[in-house]
DNA sequence: TGTGTTACTGGAAACGTTGCCAATACGCTG
DNA sequence: CAGCGTATTGGCAACGTTTCCAGTAACACA
């Protein structure tokens, strides 16, 4: 109405979009070859004639035909596709984990789709869900909810394999998994600290029932107790991995009747927390009290001081993740795990303690 | 061979999987009607019986059937499906508007499949035609290179719905988009350090091709023009928005004649490489050398002193082109854009300059 | 000339859905 | 009782592939 346009010019903005879609069909009409022969030269089959590929070639190309992955997969009854549910995208972390997985299965010829549960179980179930109704021929994701039913429900009905990272379910090695060395990277921070003479050293992680986070208090026991040390029941706070948990644990822990003089941020959104409270609170990380975090972000490093972590390679966890369900995909067998080693690093941000 | 298991197990492990999939046809078959009625109760379609609706539902939950989203599309013609290909997923920014992108999407029923690019534009053509191949309902993306002709191809081929992020391709209005107003955020921040006094300002950034880039120059001019200030050309470093960029730039600006007295870092990675080389070189934030980033990440916040940035709210970016996406998807026409405001967080990073 | 082999090609049946169209049954009106 | 509308259901043809099974031609060999 506006566009005063002559008939020609409105005729065609008529139809909206009937565009029939090109198909191999007209691919071997325009080549004037079968079905058949097209199907074969695009899955370079054997026994297909050089004339007959550059026909189809030609006529591919002359009639612009683009493959449905759709119908494809259907047929062959494989997707090439994995999926993948991370607990939070937003973590540098868990992307680089991803970022690892997606590479190596790209690689092996598979992509890669990437979801979201943002920690929420009730998301994980509707997730394990889709993916099963997609048809994705493998599955890679960290559950926000190990002990949860419905989620061992869902995957129990996903007959693909399977690799966890950083969890496990019930019944140990039932799954395939990758899982990084909580325990002994604790034990060494917590070795650390005692070391420099701290004894009242605080855990704040996320809820304990999550593998990394009662890992992690097994190297917390495990080196207070290879010294005869009483554990500093007091200052454990577990609750989650949230920034907004890690502010509001420092804070109830510098208001106590005995604060610590260490703090150990099990989780890098924590850390974010704690340094806000600590903040807040005027205290010098390093001077006033020593902090330790866990995983090597670009926060811990170029904080000041910088800031002592436990760390571990998480882009190799992705593509050790990728491996094992390379190894599942191509027939492998039985429940296969890879551990992932951590280290410490110090920094200046844990210093001598009271009694050092 | 190797294992002398009896027969009997061994038979068991010569069937793979077999398992055949169990279809609507079985629930057809166990509720005693038709493979239609099946779909219409499946599709809660109007004229079912309520009886017809209990019998199937029984008969689905009997034979555990699972709906196969292949098939439905395929026969559909529609996958409920939107692609969204990011530049790179572990820069918690991008990751945010992902997750922002999702929540929308899934509000309105459709499901977002997230691939990472690594802003390899190569990289970026497969994914648009691999998404393509699969049918996807539309795309949201963020080009790794908006002047490459073989990215524009690809995206033309796609007959859905496409919002950019952060982007414009040949001929302005073509596409709908999302754009964060990079001109007036940066226009902001260079006035505040010219108010402070500083003449020598930097400014490091990415390939000068892409939007955010262009827009920050155009800021970054538009504020010293309006003093009739000259531009302090050999401050301006564009290369790529990685970290050993923002570290080599500062190495070199500080290494030079004449100094900048303000840096400012376009894009948050480029800030960790800048941090690292003025920590290398001993100059300290704020008294040294003012600093100001863009987007407020924690590094930015926790940093000390905290850094000065200009912010967006990224979340709002992904909502807004899921926005723009479900509007054309439901047959809304023409290029739409959305544009979101950037404002200046002022922190102590940056102080007086010489002349202030 | 007949037979067998090789190298290729075509036809048609799946894969698991959905949606159109026709068929059935039932109840009601005239 | 005929006629008709309504509500519900079944049958069947797609959707775009892949793959099995025959079929054909060419060729060599006896």
């Amino acid at each position: 109405m506006a566009n005063p346009d002559e008939a020609g010019t409105n005729k065609a903005a008529e139809k909206p979009t009937p565009v029939k879609e090109v198909t191999m069909k007209e691919v071997a009409a325009h080549a004037g070859v079968a079905l058949s022969s097209v199907s074969r030269v695009l899955n370079d089959h054997s026994d297909v004639s050089e004339s007959m590929r550059k026909q189809v070639l030609d006529a591919i190309e002359a009639v612009g035909y683009e493959p449905n992955l759709l119908a494809s997969s259907l047929r062959r009854g494989s997707t090439k596709t994995v999926g993948f549910i991370a607990n939070d995208i937003s973590n540098p972390l868990f992307a680089e984990i991803a970022m690892g997985a997606e590479r190596r299965l790209n690689e092996a010829g598979y992509s890669m789709v990437l979801t979201n549960s943002e920690g929420n179980p009730e998301r994980d179930e509707a997730l394990i869900r889709l993916l099963r109704w997609r048809r994705i021929d493998g599955l890679i994701l960290s559950v926000a909810d190990e002990e949860r039913e419905g989620t061992t429900a869902e995957l129990a009905k996903l007959s693909e394999p399977v690799v966890l990272i950083d969890r496990q379910v019930r019944g140990a090695d039932e799954a395939s998994a990758v899982l990084s060395d909580h325990a002994n990277g604790m034990r060494a921070a917590i070795d650390h600290l005692l070391d420099l003479g701290h004894r009242r050293v605080s855990l704040i992680s996320g809820r304990p029932g999550l593998r990394p986070v009662r890992e992690r208090v097994n190297g917390f026991k495990a080196a207070f107790r290879a010294r005869g040390l009483d554990l500093p029941e007091d200052l454990l706070k577990f609750d989650s991995f949230s920034a907004t948990f890690g502010q509001q644990a420092t804070h109830e822990l510098l208001a106590a009747d005995d604060p610590p003089t260490a703090i150990v941020a099990g989780g890098n959104l924590l850390l974010i927390g704690v340094l806000r409270a600590l903040q807040a609170a005027g205290r010098t990380v390093g001077t006033d009290i020593s902090l330790v975090s866990c995983d090597d972000v670009p926060l811990t490093e170029l904080h000041s001081p910088p800031i002592t972590v436990i760390d571990r390679d998480a882009e190799q966890m992705g593509e050790a993740a990728a491996e094992l369900l390379l190894k599942l995909l191509a027939g492998g067998d039985g429940p296969l795990v890879t551990e992932i080693p951590t280290s410490l690093i110090r920094r200046a941000s844990t210093q001598p303690g009271p009694a050092g």
